[in-house]
DNA sequence: ATAAACAGCGCAATCGTTTGCGCAAAAATG
DNA sequence: CATTTTTGCGCAAACGATTGCGCTGTTTAT
C-alpha cells in the first residue's frame, strides 16, 4: 500500500489533526464536539484505506492492553485445558485476549511467567499457581489484578475460586467405604497443592474410624505417577489393596493401565474411582465412578471477579473485598466400583 | 516504590543519560563502547530497584514482540489441546510467548483473531485455518510470518505442516475392509476442512472395488455430531452398518455413546475404529483401533518453519521457500475392530 | 606539530496514540 | 455594539524504549 497506515497519514490525506482523527476514530467525536462533516469525512477515509489503530501504541499510552494473563501448571493435561478453553471462551466474550503460559509446576516459570504479563501490561492475570507460599502471587497482585484458580492459599488476601475438594474427596471416600472397600490405595497429585491437600483430608476424614487401611501415595497429577505408584503398590502382592482412588483422570488412566499390566481388572479385581469429569469415563470398561468438578461454573465465578477488581484497578477505587469462594463438586455413580 | 521504575528514573539516579543506561540494560555495552564504571554502577542501580523493560514500548520501537500468535479452531477439543499444548512449549523454549485464540470453525472469528494479532504486531502466526480459500491467509502472510497447521489449502505459497490424511484414512479403511466389513459409515468432521476432504478420499479410494456399501455424514469435529450421525444411521434399523469410522475421537465418542443407548456393542455388533490418539482409548472396552497422527513432530516442524520465516523477514531478507510437509500417520490396531 | 583515529557518551527524533489545554471564530447574550 | 458563551479544532506533551548522528576529549600515526 501506501506504506504507512496510522493517523498521522489519515491526517495528511484529510486536513485534520492527528487529535481529531484520533477523537473520531476512538469514538469521542461528540465528547470533544467534533462537526459532522468532519466526522464524515475521517471515518470515510479511514474505511477507504482499512485503518487499524495499533495496539502497541494504544496500550503503551492508555496502560490498557485487553489482555489478561493465564497460567496453568501444564496445559498437556485435559483438566487445565478445559479450563483454559473455558477461561478464553469467557474472556473473548468481554473483548478480551489471552496470553497463555504454561509454567509446568514449576515455581521459577511461575514467576518468570507472571512478570512477563506485568512486563508486558496486562489488565488482570488469572492463576492456577504452583508456589508454595502466596508472598509472590500476593506482591504481584498488589499491582495488577489478579484472580486464583482451581488451587489457592490459605489466609490470603487474593481472590480465588477453586472446587470444594475436601467434600468432593470426601464423599469419594465415604462412597468406597458405603461400597465395603477396607484396604484403600489414594494415589495423589502434587503434595503440596492446595487441592491435593484438601483431597487428602478429605479422604482421611471420611475414612475415619471405619476401619480402613490405607495409604497416600504419588506426587504428581500425571499418567505416569499413576502407572508407577499403582505398579509399586501391586507388583507382587496382587491384593494388597481392594480399592484405588485416584486422584486426577490423568491418574486413573496410568493406573488402570498398571492394573491390567499386571492382570488386574478394575472393577471387579480392584475398585477404582476417579477424580474429574471427562467424556471418555462413562465408555471405559466399566465405566469409571468418579467427582466431577463443575469448572465452568467456577470459570464463570473467577473471571467475574476478575473483572470486578479491573474495573476497580481502572478507576483507581479501592479493591473490592476478596472473592474467596469454593464450588461443590458432584459424585457420578457408575461401575468401577 | 519510588514512583517510576524506567530509564528515566535509572539515569537520574545515576547522572548517566537515558541512552547510556538503555544500552547497558540492554547489552549493548561493548558495541557502543561504555566504559566498565558506568556499566557497573549502571547495573547495580538496575538490580537494586530491580528494573524491568517495558515490553509494550520496547515492541512499539523495535517493532518486535516476542509473541506469536496461535489460533485453532476449537480449543475445548482435546486434539487441539494437545497440538496447543505442543506448540506453546515450543515457543516457551525458544523465548517466545503464546497469544491464544480460539476461532469456533467461525471464519468470521477468525478473520479477527489474525487481525487482532497484526494489530498487536506479534512476530508470527501459527493458524489451523478455518477459512474455505487461502486468499485472507495469504494476505496476512505477506505482511507477517505465517505457518498453517493440521490444515491447508491447495495450491498456495504459504508453508504448512499437517500430517498425511488421505493416507491415514486409506489405512484405517483398508484394514477394515481386510477383517471383512462391507458396510461402512463414515462419520466426518468439518467437510469443507482439508483433513476432513483428504480422509474422505482416503476412505472412498481404499474401499473401492472391493464391494463395500457406504456413506459419509456428518458435518463437525464433535461428540455430539458423532451421536447425531450414529442415532440415525442405525435407529430403526440396528443392522444397518457393520462398522463406523469415525473421523475424530470426539465423534467416537458420540458415536459409542449413541451404539450404547441403542442396545449395541461396538466391538461386536458393530465394528469401530477411530481418527486421533488419546490416553483413554486404550482403556475402553474394547481398545479402539485408531489412526495415530504425530503431533509432536508436526509441532515440531511448523514452529521451525515459522522461525525461519521470520528470521528472514526481521532481516529483510527474501523470504524462503515455503515448507509444505505431510507428516505420516500410523495405525494402532486395538480390538474394536 | 598536525592530522587522523578512537573512546565514551548525550541529543533528539522516532514508534503511533491519547489528551489537557488553549485558541480562534461563530453564536448567543445583554 | 460589547461581552460572554459555545463550537470546533490543533499544539504539544506525554507513554518508555531505541538508535543515528555528532560532540568532546584523548591517543596514535605521520
Amino acid at each position: 500500500m501506501n506504506g504507512k497506515n496510522n493517523l498521522a497519514a489519515i491526517s495528511d490525506r484529510t486536513g485534520y489533526s492527528v487529535s481529531t482523527v484520533s477523537r473520531v476514530l476512538s469514538g469521542k467525536a461528540e465528547k470533544y464536539r467534533i462537526s459532522q462533516s468532519a466526522v464524515e469525512r475521517i471515518t470515510k477515509e479511514a474505511r477507504r484505506c482499512g485503518y487499524r489503530p495499533n495496539l502497541v501504541a494504544q496500550s503503551l499510552r492508555t496502560r490498557q492492553s485487553q489482555t489478561v494473563g493465564l497460567v496453568v501448571p501444564g496445559i498437556d493435561n485435559p483438566f487445565f485445558a478445559t479450563l483454559a478453553s473455558i477461561i478464553i471462551s469467557q474472556l473473548d466474550a468481554r473483548g478480551y485476549h489471552t496470553l497463555l503460559a504454561d509454567s509446568r509446576e514449576s515455581e521459577r516459570e511461575e514467576r518468570q511467567a507472571l512478570e512477563m504479563f506485568q512486563d508486558r501490561g496486562v489488565d488482570g492475570i488469572l492463576a492456577v499457581p504452583v508456589a508454595s507460599s502466596p508472598e509472590f502471587h500476593e506482591e504481584v497482585g498488589a499491582n495488577v489484578p489478579l484472580v486464583l484458580i482451581d488451587r489457592y492459599f490459605q489466609e490470603t488476601s487474593l481472590s480465588y475460586v477453586c472446587t470444594d475438594n475436601y467434600a468432593g474427596a470426601y464423599m469419594a471416600a465415604q462412597y468406597l467405604v458405603d461400597k465395603g472397600y477396607r484396604r484403600i490405595l489414594a494415589i495423589q497429585g502434587v503434595p503440596a497443592s492446595m487441592p491435593n491437600r484438601e483431597r487428602v483430608r478429605g479422604f482421611l476424614d471420611a475414612i475415619k474410624g471405619h476401619g480402613v487401611e490405607s495409604r497416600v501415595v504419588g506426587d504428581a497429577f500425571s499418567v505416569e505417577n499413576g502407572s508407577r505408584e499403582t505398579l509399586a503398590a501391586f507388583a507382587g502382592n496382587p491384593g494388597a489393596y481392594d480399592a484405588v482412588f485416584a486422584f486426577s483422570a490423568t491418574i486413573l488412566i496410568g493406573t488402570i493401565s498398571a492394573l491390567r499390566k499386571l492382570g488386574l481388572t478394575e472393577g471387579t479385581d480392584v475398585g477404582v474411582i476417579s477424580y474429574d469429569n471427562n467424556g471418555f469415563l462413562d465408555f471405559m470398561n466399566p465405566p469409571v465412578t468418579r467427582v466431577e468438578q463443575p469448572l465452568q461454573e467456577a470459570g464463570e465465578i473467577a473471571v467475574e471477579a476478575l473483572f470486578s477488581l479491573m474495573e476497580a484497578h481502572r478507576s483507581s477505587l479501592p479493591r473490592p473485598a476478596p472473592v474467596q469462594q469454593l464450588v461443590r463438586p458432584t459424585l457420578i455413580i457408575r461401575e468401577s466400583c
